[in-house]
DNA sequence: GTCTATAGCTAGATAGAC
DNA sequence: GTCTATCTAGCTATAGAC
């Protein structure tokens, strides 16, 4: 413990006004300018800290995912049998979205803008691999939970997709969401109640008949 | 009956390049000049046809905001059961998303990117209009299978957000979604079993147990 | 580590010939 | 309805002083 006061790098006060402005608009869509008018630097200084625009956006992503990655591996370590590690996981993941509210939109962006940045350099690099780290723990939970037959037998990757639609759209879903609730995405209650809803959806579906145990499905195949 | 020959005006080849190209990198990603190179026109003759690069994209997506309006429409109109209703939807929206292609990505980006186009221009506001003109119908049949009974009482838009996490967001997720699945997104198998998980996660859930029927909720007010 | 200055390029949009 | 030429303004990135 040394000085109470908490001195913020540079480097970091670049990274919070860009995770804002990307956040909103996405690499294309903010300069190198916005960016340092928001920190209070000149152009110039930001590229001393991040060799090119495509760093700075890989780290800003990087950062976030590091958070949901840790936070993941966190709550999935606790114990507890498939369902409690299964809903302490979606109740961390979307707290962790509901904190930073940056995090849903640079995540979908990250998952669904493919040409913005498929690079090379390290930082890309990482983004890749913290992605494919979290679903694996995820995968990997699924499928323990759908072996001891506490989960019906779904296809992982569909139930993945499935996962991240329900959780990280809706806190991307920015003004269009907030008109739909009439209010923040990111009031604690609203938090709360789609935590709930999510969890809900996902134990027992929309249907209030007990009647319906299976559904009938088409003859594709189990692959895919 | 005239000509065999189909004819496409100008207008429809660049909005047909410009959704391409839109879907891809979104508003700020694509320039016109890329438009005008992937039409074969020049840069000027774009702003013949359309007063700005806002108006073009407005046109494209309300292009493909309106084959989905129109389709919900007809589906709904059908008539049946509010079961089979809904279910006739999800399939008529999953189907349009399939076989355009760039649908998703369009949808999701209007959807989640406000900054973009907040614009008050004619195509702008019937963009707006379409997307509630969806949302409303949608909303109408949810309201009624939960009044009759057959859908359990959930919030409206909490299920509105889920059913685009689940439908939109997975035909948007591009080559992420690809690698996860070992393939395109848009084979019929695919697009088959996509269909059939959504299906059924919306009427069962992916518990297995059928002890539970009701989920313990947050103390959340019913609100929001 | 921050700055000014600037290079080199591309953006959206307009003017006006044909 | 399409073109060339051009305007102004923006962009990423670098050079080099302090």
């Amino acid at each position: 413990m040394r000085a109470a006061v908490i001195e913020i790098g540079s480097r970091d006060k670049i990274l919070d006004a860009a995770e804002d402005l990307f956040s909103r608009r996405g690499f294309a869509g903010i300069g190198m300018r916005e960016v340092a008018d928001a920190v209070g630097l000149s152009k110039s200084s930001l590229f001393h800290h991040f060799s090119s625009k495509a760093e700075l956006y890989a780290a800003v992503v990087g950062r976030i995912l590091d958070i949901i990655d840790q936070r993941t591996m966190a709550a999935l370590a606790i114990g507890g049998d498939v369902l409690t590690r299964f809903d302490r996981w979606l109740d961390t993941l979307m707290d962790t979205l509901a904190e930073h509210h940056n995090a849903g939109r640079l995540l979908l962006r990250s998952l669904f803008e493919d040409d913005e940045l498929n690079g090379t350099s390290a930082e890309e690099r990482h983004v890749d691999e913290t992605i494919k780290h979290v679903f694996g723990a995820v995968s990997r939970l699924l499928q323990e939970g759908m072996q001891a037959g506490v989960l019906r037998k779904r296809s992982i990757p569909h139930v993945l997709q499935s996962l991240v639609g329900l959780t990280v759209y809706h806190f991307a879903s920015g003004e269009f969401g907030e008109e739909m609730f009439g209010q923040s995405l990111f009031t604690p209650q609203l938090v709360r109640h789609r935590k709930d809803e999510v969890k809900a959806l996902l134990h027992d579906g929309l249907m209030s008949g007990r009647a319906r145990v299976t559904t009938k499905r088409g003859k594709g195949g189990s692959e895919s």
